[in-house]
DNA sequence: GCCAACGTTGGC
DNA sequence: GCCAACGTTGGC
């Protein structure tokens, strides 16, 4: 069992949009960063927990929780033309760019902002804290997922 | 392979 | 809207 952050703009798609989509197969698609993708292909599994984390936004923060209900295949978004994520040098022989399935989990009693994940020394190793740190899809260590879960 | 220009992410 | 910090592109 591995831990996982996923960073979504809450103006596009938020965990409210998740769970009132719960029932359905949602695609965790669009990815289009190579270190993102590599988790995705190669690392998150089936039944792996990932922190759903709104970025971009007033409050950014950990909101809620998701299970990974399929591990990584083709994100096919990137062979429509017409897509926002269209990317011409795909092929189905040549995905380059992959997904995987999310259901949630449970939505967090409160926002666990991103002002106060800085302000606790425990999880100065956490990857979202990291300088610069861009990426869209982060590892999370158990001690840390244990860690911030305790705040709520 | 180098690197300047450009594009994107995401906090603030 | 600003801008730091990356990532990508493409000429050479």
């Amino acid at each position: 069992m591995q831990y996982w952050l996923m960073k979504s703009e809450p103006s596009e798609f938020s965990y409210d949009d998740l769970l009132a989509r719960s029932g359905q197969t949602e695609h965790w698609d669009g990815v289009r960063n190579y270190q993102a993708r590599n988790m995705l292909r190669d690392q998150i599994q089936q039944d792996d927990l990932a922190f759903f984390y709104h970025s971009n936004c007033a409050e950014p923060g950990i909101v809620g929780i998701m299970r990974i209900s399929r591990a990584g295949y083709p994100d096919h978004t990137a062979l429509d033309p017409l897509g926002k994520h269209s990317d011409p040098a795909c092929t189905p022989a040549n995905p380059r760019w992959y997904m995987v399935d999310v259901q949630p989990v449970r939505k967090l009693k409160r926002t666990i902002s991103l002002a106060e994940l800085k302000n606790h020394p425990e999880l100065t190793g956490f990857a979202l804290l990291q300088r610069g740190s861009r990426l869209s899809i982060l590892p999370v260590l158990p001690e840390q997922w244990n860690f911030i879960l305790a705040l709520e």
